[in-house]
DNA sequence: TTGTGGAGCCGTTGATCAAATGTCAAGATC
DNA sequence: GATCTTGACATTTGATCAACGGCTCCACAA
């Protein structure tokens, strides 16, 4: 069975050349996107790439003044703590959805994003890893079938990409992250909710730790506690809307 | 003080003017959005055209298949059901966030809003009330502060909104939706983030509701029970969250 | 039922228009 | 005399336009 072939239009080579260059900060945060300069290093005319930057716009990685062009938006603790604040609660809300209706078949695809990720990380090929990691924590949703949820949950994980992938780059806790996706998935095939909540919260915030970590090395930014909501909390929401039973009139 | 002269590009104009008429279904669901029929009703080049369709493709309100065009999402009891289900969870974290921090200008702000909507209502001007509505729902979101949380909303609040338009027209429960806008508020103001939650999802659940009604009548859809989480367990959530007491150890 | 031809439409291009900024010199101010 | 302000001009850059090329779909014929 062949798989309908995919044309990629120019503009989509460009969004996906351009989101690549933003992450790995081959365009630096601030630095102004120049349609002409950008079009001639593409090979492609000036439209496709106005679209391309119109899209990472929709998703807030640039931004766009009108008649003076477009820049990569800044990065910065407030917004680090702000993007895994959506996270944080968006994602564990899918998390918690999906566990109900967990299928053997959710599970194999997320188990093959899994393994994806560890040959690509072993290849050396961070694009091939990255695009892998975000194949299984969306497999992951998907199977909550939210769809509006799950689409909310995009523009943030984004974002959080551009923090994430510096601050994994270097530091070697590969071994923890492996752990954690691999006690989010089992617990969400044996539908414990609870459980996968507790992991997928584990999962992020030492995410945002380690990004926390990298931006101040990076930027010399004052070094703060990040304000999230702590584990246990995030848990005992979930705990306790569970026993919530069904028969409770609502007001 | 003068504000900044806002000089509105082609394509702005293009996409109000085509959000305007999917929402009040003067482009129906299904229809296709024909490049050149557009742009020559519009009095503009294909080009500004396209970008808006691009524009309304992000929040999803139209469909593209790549070299055959635009069309306007199908509307259904399901994707109601769904977008429901993801604005009840994000907004209410937002009602509860901004809870803790409402300033008396966010209050003004809001009421301002609310302010607006009735004299637009009286004046029968529909799309003057649609976004004065808005930004009151809006104005209450941004008190909380979290801009990723925010910006998440705005897609399944606009889809919401196609939903919504039909089913206010001929219903005459104006009373009750200002009621629940003013209860929202008022318990805002009194930092008493639980009263402003059961209010919202009050609100939601009613909205719901009256849109499912309409829907149903209006394509015959078959009539179900929508499956949405309960007020109770909803307003359970964020009790038991506010009573975690900070000093429970982070697993 | 299957293959072919033509019409319609989108994606892209290169050119044109217009806004915004930078430059620079003349004049005002201290 | 040095510094700052002002205004015209040139340049850069984004926004828009009109036309081309190729893909998709439908009608029609074998």
């Amino acid at each position: 069975m062949l798989t309908k072939a995919q044309i990629e239009s120019a503009s989509d080579v460009a969004a996906r050349s351009l989101f690549d260059a933003i992450v790995d900060q081959r365009i630096p945060p601030g630095a102004p996107l120049r349609l002409k300069e950008l079009s001639e290093q593409l090979g492609m005319s000036m439209m496709p790439v106005r679209e391309a930057i119109r899209r990472l716009a929709a998703l807030d990685l640039v931004e766009i003044e009108p008649r003076r062009g477009a820049r990569v938006r800044e990065l910065s603790l407030a917004d680090l703590e702000d993007t895994y604040f959506a996270r944080l609660h968006l994602e564990n809300i899918a998390v918690w959805e999906a566990a109900q209706n967990f299928t053997a078949d959710d599970g194999a695809q997320a188990a093959a994003a899994l393994a994806d990720r560890e040959a690509a990380q072993e290849a050396g090929d961070r694009v091939a890893a990255r695009d892998a990691h975000e194949r299984f924590h969306f497999a992951i949703y998907e199977a909550s079938q939210r769809t509006w949820l799950i689409r909310s949950i995009l523009p943030a994980w984004r974002n959080s990409e551009r923090y994430r992938i510096g601050a994994m780059r270097h530091i070697e806790t590969q071994g923890t992250r492996d752990h954690e996706h691999t006690q989010i998935l089992s617990a969400l095939m044996r539908h414990d909710g609870l459980e996968a909540v507790r992991w997928m919260t584990n999962h992020l915030t030492s995410s945002v730790r380690l990004s926390a970590q990298h931006l101040i090395s990076e930027t010399g930014e004052a070094d703060r506690e990040i304000s999230l909501p702590k584990v246990a909390e995030v848990v005992a929401r979930f705990d306790i809307a569970a026993g919530i039973p069904a028969e409770i009139p609502t007001v």
